[in-house]
RNA sequence: GUGCCUGUAGCUCAGCUGGAUAGAGCAACGGACUUCUAAUCCGUAGGCCGGGGGUUCGAAUCCCUUCAGGCACGCCA
């Protein structure tokens, strides 16, 4: 529950802020007021592990040149109690600080006692956030672009809870509305065709195509015979739509829990309709003038809360909208069941229901900064270094279960997990499934192997991998285990960062950095048969970067393979 | 036409709240295995940060404009 790097951007701040009182104080600067001083971490190794601009930031109000502000503070430091070993000005006005080593042989102390919580923060507080993500519609499979919005979402839901937050994963079940009979009519129209022939029945226009369907009805078929033949349509429909709804959901269910992710409520949408919620919220926003009627319809009145037009809620024909639903959905995660924070995760091509949603959320009485919507970019697949279109009219998508086969689910979360949501991502088919260097996930597992066969071989010949407290860590001085150590302890920080954007990507980048320090620490550095002080400080610090290594793995829902 | 996302090395992408000399992986080229896993390492090369203006001590980052690609603009979800 250590966050290293954030203690010692506090040092650093605090200094920084006693010199400048001082200063005043001593009346060596003029008064001057600062929002924040900012600390940052210089790119470069010679500008010391921390930097400010506050001198550059201050000239004009002090009336003096950056570069003689900074000789001030910096000649009023006190850094007694503190890691700092010495400050200098630099640049244009710069003032760098530079730690006493000790800091670093510190960080391999809390990791070893923190063990398998590393990295672990309390920024959360045991705020209650819900991540709702891919809430797919149950009318057919899970195609790519879910894929991503799977990856993405039970990541952010990961990191949020090492962030200390209390998480609920959760999937909306779409099992009302529209789409649900467009199933049942497309369901009908199969069954029909499989038992009088295809040109019993046209197909409609805007059914689904997919394969599934047809499956569904052919296994109705086996079990049910044509019964259902002589059924009044609709309930013929109802009784289809029974049988495999469930029957999708259930499918749908076990290719997420094999692509690693398990959700902790599954929603539903009709529940929304029975429990009166969806009426009582159309009630409430009536009740407030938020609803107009129009051409027979009744319209939510969103651009009252900035949204660029208004939306249909009820239908002419006296259905609600999908968009209905969603208020009433939103109104329970907030209302009926308190949560702090909630969190959607949306594919780009809905990019369009953001405005809309946080109008809503606003419309209801929620302060709208308490939803986040996350829009990730699209998947697109290249095969055989061609993109494969993949056609959701035709079915012929490449399915979760296509990819978990091929490509498998370490190599398929960590991908997805490489660029930032906002980005596009080009998903390289024939990449992902080669078991080589080219693939990242490897280099990183590889890494993880590495160690535990070294740790192995060690331990089999009697000795013990000893205690971080119980060492000469001093005895580690290399520049590559200076480095290496340097990133473990970013690790706490890095998990703030991640959960504060909302970005997991972080999080596959920062362990493909600890993998290539300790590759280059592996080839620089030996640890069996060394001197038994230098070699049992070795083992402390190859010990750290394996927890650390697992630590993210395990966030990311990625094995940590032992052996390779 | 309007709105959102994206434009950075040959390719795929990082670049946090504006900071010091713009980074990584892959691909290319040259090296390193009698020694703890070579799925590794070390080195070389590679750039008008799409273009043009502006804001300031300082811009890949912020603002305006323009070009290119993706997505969305429905009483579908």
């Amino acid at each position: 529950m250590t966050n290293i790097i954030e203690n010692l951007r506090g040092q650093v701040r605090n200094t920084v802020k006693n010199a400048l009182h001082a200063s005043v104080l001593k009346g060596e600067l003029a008064e001057s007021t600062i929002d924040e001083i900012t600390i940052e971490t210089p790119k470069d190794n010679n500008h010391g592990e921390f930097s400010t601009n506050i001198a550059m930031q201050l000239a004009k109000q002090v009336k003096k040149a950056p570069v003689q502000t900074a000789a001030i503070l910096i000649a009023n430091m006190d850094f007694s109690d503190t890691y700092i070993e010495r400050a200098e000005s630099a640049g244009p006005g710069f003032i760098n600080f530079y730690l006493n080593k000790s800091w670093l042989y510190d960080t391999l102390k809390i990791v070893d006692r923190e063990r398998n919580d590393y990295g672990r923060i309390d920024i959360g507080h045991g705020k209650k956030v819900m991540v709702e993500f891919v809430s797919a519609n149950p009318t057919g499979t899970l195609h790519m672009g879910n894929a991503r919005g799977g990856a993405l979402g039970d990541c952010i839901a990961s990191v949020l809870q090492a962030a200390g937050y209390d998480v609920t994963r959760e999937f909306y079940v779409n099992d009302a509305g529209n789409q649900i009979e467009k199933f049942g009519i497309s369901l009908e129209a199969r069954y029909i065709q499989l038992l009088k022939g295809e040109d019993a029945v046209q197909f409609p226009e805007d059914g689904y195509q997919g394969e599934d369907i047809i499956d569904h009805m052919k296994d109705y078929i086996e079990r049910y015979g044509d019964q259902l033949l002589k059924e009044d349509p609709a309930e013929r429909r109802k009784k289809l739509v029974d049988y495999a709804l469930p029957k999708n959901l259930e499918r749908i269910r076990k290719g997420l829990e094999a692509y690693g992710i398990k959700y902790d409520v599954w929603f539903s949408e009709q529940s929304l309709h029975d429990s009166g919620e969806l009426d009582e919220t159309l009630q409430y926003l009536n009740e407030n003038g938020l609803v107009v009627e129009k051409d027979g319809a009744k319209w939510f009145k969103a651009t009252h809360f900035g949204a660029e037009k208004d939306e249909v809620i009820v239908r002419n024909n006296g259905l609600p909208t999908y968009f209905a639903s969603d208020i009433a959905y939103h109104r329970n995660k907030f209302q009926k069941r308190g949560f702090d924070w909630v969190i959607d995760l949306l594919g780009a091509d809905h990019h369009g229901h953001v405005a809309r949603m946080k109008a809503a959320v606003e419309a209801i009485g929620v302060d709208p900064s308490k939803l986040d919507i996350v829009v990730f970019q699209l998947v697109r697949l290249f095969k055989d270094g061609d993109v494969a279109r993949m056609s959701k009219r035709t079915g012929r998508a490449i399915s979760l279960d296509d990819l978990l086969e091929d490509v498998g689910r370490d190599a398929a979360r960590f991908i997805f997990n490489t660029k930032a949501s906002g980005s596009h991502l080009d998903f390289d088919l024939d990449l992902a499934i080669k078991q080589s260097n080219e693939n990242p996930v490897y280099y990183v597992q590889y890494a993880h192997a590495r160690i535990c066969s070294m740790l192995r071989l060690i331990e089999s010949e009697g000795i013990k991998i000893p205690l971080a407290d119980e060492v000469e860590l001093t005895r580690l001085t290399a520049p590559e285990e200076i480095e290496l150590i340097k990133k473990i302890a970013e690790y706490p920080d890095e998990i703030r960062i991640s959960a504060q954007a909302l970005e997991p990507s972080r999080l596959t980048r920062y362990v493909t950095d600890v993998a290539s320090l300790f590759h280059s620490f592996y080839n620089a550095c030996r640890v069996k048969g060394e001197e038994e002080n230098l070699m049992k400080a070795r083992l402390v610090l190859v010990s750290s970067t394996q927890i650390v290594i697992k630590n993210v793995l395990d966030i990311l829902s990625i094995g940590a393979p032992e052996r390779m």
